[in-house]
DNA sequence: TTCGTATATGCCTTGACATGTATATGCCAT
DNA sequence: ATGGCATATACATGTCAAGGCATATACGAA
């Protein structure tokens, strides 16, 4: 588990990132929003901050985790040496996105999609 | 093994795509480039080619494999979502050290996006 | 046909990881 | 201090994927 990759192959951490990436969140927030246990939801976000992708102050009792840019960036990164291929792609890409309802995936916790303009 | 990101954390399918985007390559100059056995690299060509990520063409007895932009291009949309969080974080960041220090007039010049630290 | 090459697949073992339950730790209020 | 809430961690368990090895399939050449 060291790479941010195998970070973000956990659908329960994506949706957590999803969800901090509007601002910062509780434990029991999270816990709530993405219908995971609590246990559950600790162990993620043990991972995630571990991979720093997400970073804890206390408040009283609980915890506040937002996101952290780094490995996201770093994933971003790494996609950058297929952009240039893609270009050479555009017009079946343009295509394929067009029949793509760009969501993040098919994971049952509350998603909020963003949308794609044309 | 159904997520694109499931796909790519697995570091040899990642270091094939690399492989990929200079040119198509067969099953053979793939194993021996990346000193992975033929099983091995047979097997992770299935996932990737089932995933869409790759595709490929006979030749002979050869087999050519080739990258395929779609799911390369869906985890960029994904990551998208983020992107703007780094615009919003460092707008906010600058507005902060505007306000810190409105002495002076505010012609700052533009900050490197890629730095943070806390 | 038979042989040799290139690639795919099936079986099996191993190890990693996600989850649930239970428990521990930390903090506030009374 | 005691109780209650919020979060973290320990342990046991089930699942699943990656790799090794053997074998199958496909194709070309002779």
């Amino acid at each position: 588990m060291e790479s941010v990759f195998e970070i973000i192959a956990e659908p329960n951490r994506r949706a957590i990132l999803s969800l901090l990436v509007s601002r910062e969140h509780s434990v029991g927030e999270i816990e709530r929003q993405l219908r995971m246990t609590q246990p559950t939801a600790s162990k993620h976000l043990r991972v995630l901050r571990q991979a720093g992708f997400v970073e804890s102050t206390v408040d009283a009792q609980r915890r506040l985790y937002r996101l952290k840019p780094e490995p996201l960036q770093e994933l971003d990164a790494w996609l950058a040496q297929f952009r240039r291929f893609w270009s050479v792609h555009v017009d079946a890409l343009e295509r394929h996105l067009d029949r793509m309802d760009m969501n993040t995936d098919k994971d049952q916790p509350k998603k909020k999609p963003t949308r794609r303009k044309k």
